[in-house]
DNA sequence: TTCCGTGCAAACAATTTGCAATAGA
DNA sequence: TCTATTGCAAATTGTTTGCACGGAA
C-alpha cells in the first residue's frame, strides 16, 4: 500500500477512482490529514471541518469516510465501546483499549501471529482483527484499583 | 462460580441479592434458560418471552440481564456487528464470528493465554477478551470465496 | 449537460431512561 | 406498608438512507 498521506495524494486517489473534488471533500480530507497518527471518531472530523465550513452535513463525512475506505486508504476500528475511529490504512497496527480509562495503546500486527496461526490450525479460521480492538485494563489502571477483576 | 442453571438456582442467587421474584422475571429466566448453551439476544430472549407473558417490555429484559450480569451469573458477548448476545458465566469460552457468514466458534479461553502472557509482559496490558469475539472468516467461507482478502 | 455529491430530515438499531402505577416482601 | 419493579413512551447514540437540488466535469 502506497502512503497517502498528503491532500494532493488523496486527491489524487479520488480522481483515480472516478470520484469529484468538491469543497465538502477537501475539507473533511484536511481534518483527517490534521488527525494523522491519532484516532479520530466521525464526530470530532465533523467538529473539525464545521470549523471552516459549518454546512457539511455529517452523513457527508460518514459517506466520505466510507468512500476512503472501500479505496483502501483508510481503516476503522471499533474500540471497545462508543463510536468507530479511523485511521490511514498505511499505519497498520493493532489496537488495545482500557476498558477503565478508555486510553487506546497500539501494537504491531505482528503480536498476534502466532495466536492467527493456532487458530488457523486449530479452528480453520482466519482471524481478522483489525477491525476491533482487543480490550482489557493498562498497567496503572490495573495497579490503581484493587477491586475486583474486570 | 458455581454453575446456576437450574431456575430455582437463579431464583436462589437473586433472593440473596435482594431482588424480588416477580413473574416477568421467572419468564425470562426460563427462557434464558432453555437457550443455555447457545447465544441468545436480548431480542431473541424478549420474543420467547412474549409467547407467553405478551405484557412483558423489552427493557424489562434488559434490566433483568444487567442485573444477571452484575451478579456474575451470565455474561454479554459482542458479536462483530449487531446486538449483543448472552451466556451463562460458568461456561467459559471465547468467541470466533465469520464476518460473511455470521456464524460463531467457541473456544477455549486457554487459546489465547500465550497472547495474553505476551501482551502483559510487552505492553503492560491484561487483556480481557471475554466480552468481545474474534473477526474474521471461518474455513467454509475462506476457501468458498475467491475474492479478495477481507 | 450530465450525473455525482450534497444538505436536510427522517429512519434506523440497540439500548437506556424517566415516570407513574403496581405488586412483592 | 413500603419500596422494588414494571410497562410505556420517549430519549440516546452512532450511523444510514431517501430525496430533490446544485455544482463538478
Amino acid at each position: 500500500m502506497t502512503p497517502a498521506r498528503s491532500l494532493d495524494d488523496v486527491l489524487e486517489h479520488l480522481r483515480a477512482g472516478g470520484k469529484r473534488i468538491t469543497s465538502p471533500r477537501r475539507a473533511i480530507l484536511e481534518a483527517l490529514l490534521k488527525h494523522a497518527g491519532r484516532h479520530p471518531t466521525a464526530e470530532q472530523i465533523t467538529a473539525d471541518v464545521h470549523d471552516r465550513q459549518p454546512d457539511v452535513d455529517k452523513s457527508t463525512v460518514y459517506r466520505l469516510l466510507d468512500d476512503l475506505e472501500k479505496m483502501g486508504l483508510i481503516d476503522h476500528v471499533h474500540l471497545a465501546h462508543g463510536p468507530a475511529v479511523y485511521h490511514f490504512a498505511d499505519d497498520a497496527h493493532h489496537h488495545l483499549v482500557c476498558e477503565n480509562c478508555s486510553k487506546v495503546f497500539e501494537v504491531p500486527t505482528g503480536t498476534f501471529d502466532a495466536l492467527r496461526r493456532r487458530l488457523l490450525a486449530n479452528f480453520d479460521f482466519e482471524m481478522q482483527a483489525r477491525h476491533f480492538a482487543i480490550p482489557g485494563r493498562c498497567g496503572s489502571c490495573a495497579r490503581a484499583s484493587t477491586s475486583q477483576q474486570l
